[in-house]
DNA sequence: TCGATTCTCTGACTAAGGTCAGCTATATGT
DNA sequence: ACATATAGCTGACCTTAGTCAGAGAATCGA
């Protein structure tokens, strides 16, 4: 299929899906309050915090915020109280009477959802969850950003931290806590930490160090398991194979443990061939390199 | 997989896609001109006509599309002509103007499906149309609505003269022009014309009549080619079924060609069985019961 | 031909959504 | 202690989107 078609039927989706389904927006509707009010509670309920955190997270003017949230206030519906690290702040939270009318809207997206699934029959209500998880991952993958961070950021240790437990259930793992020396080797001008970021929450990760004679190597690539078949893995090999590229390096080397058996699979598959071990890795049973144009 | 969890990839799939992406909607900002002055512009360039034309297919109210037009006109992206016709009508046309507006509008819209896309690789690309086209396809079977329409009304000789014109590319097949006395057989009380709608165009259609002895006969069923695997023809069929039982039969019969496959498969699929010649179509070969519980 | 109806336009009005400058209280660096 | 910055609030203001009740012209039915 060619990208032209590819796109027409994106666009013919949209219209019929986005455009003909008040989707989302029209369970906030009919609740007595305005559509802006209602998408406020949602966000509060959502996730509770300061009022500058719901301002960033839903991009509102400082003011409109204040009054949307007096609004809700008066009605009874959320319930402000100053920060005590600092009372400049003021911390948002539902009452209980909010979170009733939050479950409300909660309950009334739901039965939306299923306006849409009920007329169809069981094999036409499978076949349509199926296609939608199916674009669902792709869509999600598509928007996924890669960032180059430090390997000491925050999100850079919590996606490194989940790397290491998931390894550790293939084989006894525990490098310890991360050291200033180790994150060294993954910082320009030779190395790189990549972490692949889905809004604002790290789904995958991979670090490049040096290994000298132009030599780049991959460590620490690790995807999220939501996400796995979507081809993440593919597109942050090949980002991290560019990056090598544009460091001055002429080939990758990267070392994996035979239990990793689709890990291998795509190395085969990326055009990696296996070559004698390079290091003394004992986690390490498989060996790959791969010239980089 | 159960309704419940069927119901849940839905939402999650509405959340990532229509709350992250700024679907359409977005492509009609940044014109120079409010979103709604635009998107009137876009339906005036989908399909031009009288003013009342665009107030149905918008819904929008009468004096704010006058409005709108006038600001268009001033813009000199519209021209306003009266209908020769019935001169209190007025026709809307785009100038060339207005249609490299529109033409803009287009182009932006592609843009940002193409914009959904490119981050992926060409197999991703695939696999994401593939998934689209089979959710638009069963989404919209979702929203189509059945509908017991007079056999005599426009859209009733729409979707026959449709049925009639494949027919005939299968078997040499010419009923003439529609006639009042075979329209008769297909009112109530005892018979029923029904149509599938979907956003105003026929896109399935069939029609029963009484065989006496509390059958009644299944003619017509014809399902529009871009709408076949969907399940709409086992909706419809199942539809008439219960319509029959509604008017007091206690079976239904019908008779089909050997050369529609796919039909007498899909009869053998929901419960019909075969019997003997009961009537002397010349163009039957197969003939189906069914006993209505 | 006359009254009813239809089609479009206009004026008056409203609510929602949003922007901006400035205010007060609190925190922070020197 | 002081200047400076930050968090949230308030008042004034604006545009957009939309509703409603007619007015005027054209058409239709009897």
């Amino acid at each position: 299929m060619s990208i032209d078609s590819q796109t027409a039927v994106v666009r013919r989706f949209n219209r019929s899906y986005t455009q003909r389904i008040g989707v989302l927006e029209d369970s906030f509707l009919g609740m007595g309050a305005p559509l802006g009010t209602m998408r406020l509670l949602f966000e509060i309920g959502t996730h509770a915090g300061t009022v500058a955190d719901l301002r960033d997270r839903t991009g509102l003017d400082s003011g409109y915020v204040s009054r949307q949230l007096r609004r809700l206030t008066e009605d009874g519906l959320v319930s402000l109280t100053s920060d005590p690290a600092d009372r400049r702040r003021r911390l948002v939270e539902l009452t209980p009477l909010g979170r009733a009318r939050w479950d409300e809207l909660e309950a009334r997206s739901a039965e939306r959802a299923r306006a849409l699934l009920d007329p169809l029959t069981e094999r036409q209500r499978d076949r349509l969850a199926r296609a939608l998880a199916e674009a669902d991952l792709l869509v999600r993958s598509a928007l996924v950003t890669f960032e180059t961070v430090d390997p000491l950021s925050d999100g850079a240790r919590a996606a490194v931290e989940q790397y290491v437990a998931e390894l550790a259930t293939f084989f006894p793992f525990d490098p310890g806590e991360p050291s200033e020396e180790d994150a060294a080797e993954f910082r320009p001008p030779s190395g790189r930490f990549v972490l692949a970021v889905d809004d604002g929450a790290p789904v995958a990760c991979g670090g490049l160090r040096d290994l000298g004679d132009g030599v780049a190597e991959i460590k620490r690539m690790w995807v999220h398991p939501g996400w796995r078949g979507a081809g993440l893995a593919s597109r942050l090999l090949r980002h991290l194979e560019r990056t090598a590229a544009d460091t001055g390096h002429t080939a990758v080397r990267l070392d994996t443990n035979e239990n990793l058996k689709s890990a291998i699979a795509m190395y085969d598959h990326a055009g990696y061939h296996r070559i004698a071990r390079y290091n003394d890795n004992p986690d390490a049973t498989h060996f790959f390199e791969k010239p980089l144009t």
